[in-house]
DNA sequence: TCATATCAAATTGTCGACAATCAGAAGTTG
DNA sequence: CAACTTCTGATTGTCGACAATTTGATATGA
């Protein structure tokens, strides 16, 4: 399913693109480095690439087919985003989860995003507003359907958040949440592959967010942010206790 | 006190520095990416290297004495930290600061600050409010010496944010806040060189809040250190609308 | 048998050279 | 004289090769 887009010596940049799905050319596929960034930073989110496990850059110079210098520059930016850990003239390998830093994240998403929701409160046009609600509608009608599921629903909440963080208007807060912490979030979410959660009251608060926004109350959505990403990180720290005492009892 | 691991057998640069405020061989350099890396960092910070202005990479190289290879990788890390902005096939050139862009990043730290100190609040060990407690002092002894100077006043009121951080032992507020935003906020400083400010009242603001996270009481902590970062925005933000209004009026 | 020292293979770090692309100067033409 | 085209110079992107370092395996000794 990974698409290998063979070089193509010729078409440069036909103005042809079809593919709705792979979003990996729209804002800077110039160069290799950019692609493989990319390309790699995709398969370890989706979890392609074991976390923990080593990769060498031979390996995926001859996967990717691009000479080591490219690929040096993709494993630096992977570095900043925190997606791999390297050690020097050791190796690299694919950034390893553990709880606390999951808690971590939550706590960092915490501070974040009940900002972002003050500041969309604020800022955030009518147009953003519909595009938001209408998130909402999609996330619902599917969750009626396949009510146990939560594939669509993942997606579907990042989705919701996503837009809140943009409706903020803050560019600095946009890059940190939406190009750093996201894909860590859809990491841990692979990894820890279930921790699906709570999906009626999440859409309740999720509806209550957009209240508040709508009603440009920024303090109550600042709080109701709060706590929806709190009651997920309670939620996700329940479980893992649980998971603990019946391991151990 | 930074302790000095001498490596390099050789020594191929420099063979000796003397410079005791430059800390660019603690942790890693043991590549030339990464020192050269830590060199543009603090170049570009104290501003050297004029904010707006196009690097290229062979000027760098030959500045520098390396090859293009590990500055290209210094240089994706500095992208990565938004310390300079690249664009394919173009160029680099330093970022350069809008006051928009200032407040939006006195909004990022209002949020994580406020965190950091809810956080310390709770985890802060007492050999740590005892350092913090020396930091006050220290801050205050230098500025009865010289009370108009912001200088020393610059770097001890950043210790003392660096060290609550620190205290709140989420590892991953400490790389955001100390390895991103801190040297962004110190490139702002050098760039609207002045916004010296309230020395005072700071001082007041930053024994209260270490008063309440001795006291363990997370709450109060946060919603002081959340002021008191609101408050240099605010502080900022008239001092611009001044000079906005003496040029135009 | 266990611990230590030596060594070899692989991997990482660095370099110089070539190809692709862009910005600006020069020239041409209406 | 202005606007467009062409071209040249420089800069960026990419590659393959060499040097430096680490890791694990082998051999040696107590």
């Amino acid at each position: 399913m990974t698409l290998l887009t063979t070089h193509s010596p010729q078409q440069r940049l036909q103005p042809e693109r079809a593919e709705p799905s792979s979003e990996d050319s729209s804002p800077e596929v110039r160069t290799l480095a950019e692609r493989v960034f990319h390309q790699l930073q995709d398969a370890i989110v989706r979890g392609e690439i074991a976390p923990g496990s080593k990769i060498t850059e031979p390996g995926l110079s001859k996967t990717y087919g691009i000479s080591r210098g490219p690929l040096r520059e993709a494993m630096r930016r992977l570095e900043a985003h925190r997606l791999i850990e390297r050690v020097p003239h050791v190796g690299a390998r694919v950034v390893q989860l553990s709880m606390k830093e999951l808690l971590e994240l939550f706590d960092v998403r915490e501070a974040l995003e009940s900002m972002a929701a003050r500041l969309a409160a604020e800022n955030m046009t009518t147009e953003e507003i519909a595009g938001l609600r209408n998130v909402l509608a999609v996330h619902e009608s599917q969750d009626d359907l396949k009510r146990g599921e939560a594939y669509y629903q993942r997606e579907g909440d990042l989705d919701f958040h996503y837009r809140i963080v943009q409706g903020s208007h803050n560019k600095m807060l946009m890059n940190l949440l939406c190009d750093d912490l996201y894909y860590l979030v859809r990491l841990y979410r692979t990894q820890f592959s279930a921790s699906g959660s709570r999906p009626q009251r999440a859409f309740v608060e999720h509806h209550r967010i957009v209240d508040a926004i709508e009603a440009g109350d920024a303090e109550l959505s600042e709080l109701l942010m709060r706590r929806h990403v709190s009651a997920s990180r309670a939620n996700v720290a329940d479980r893992y206790a649980a998971t603990l005492e019946h391991t151990s009892t």
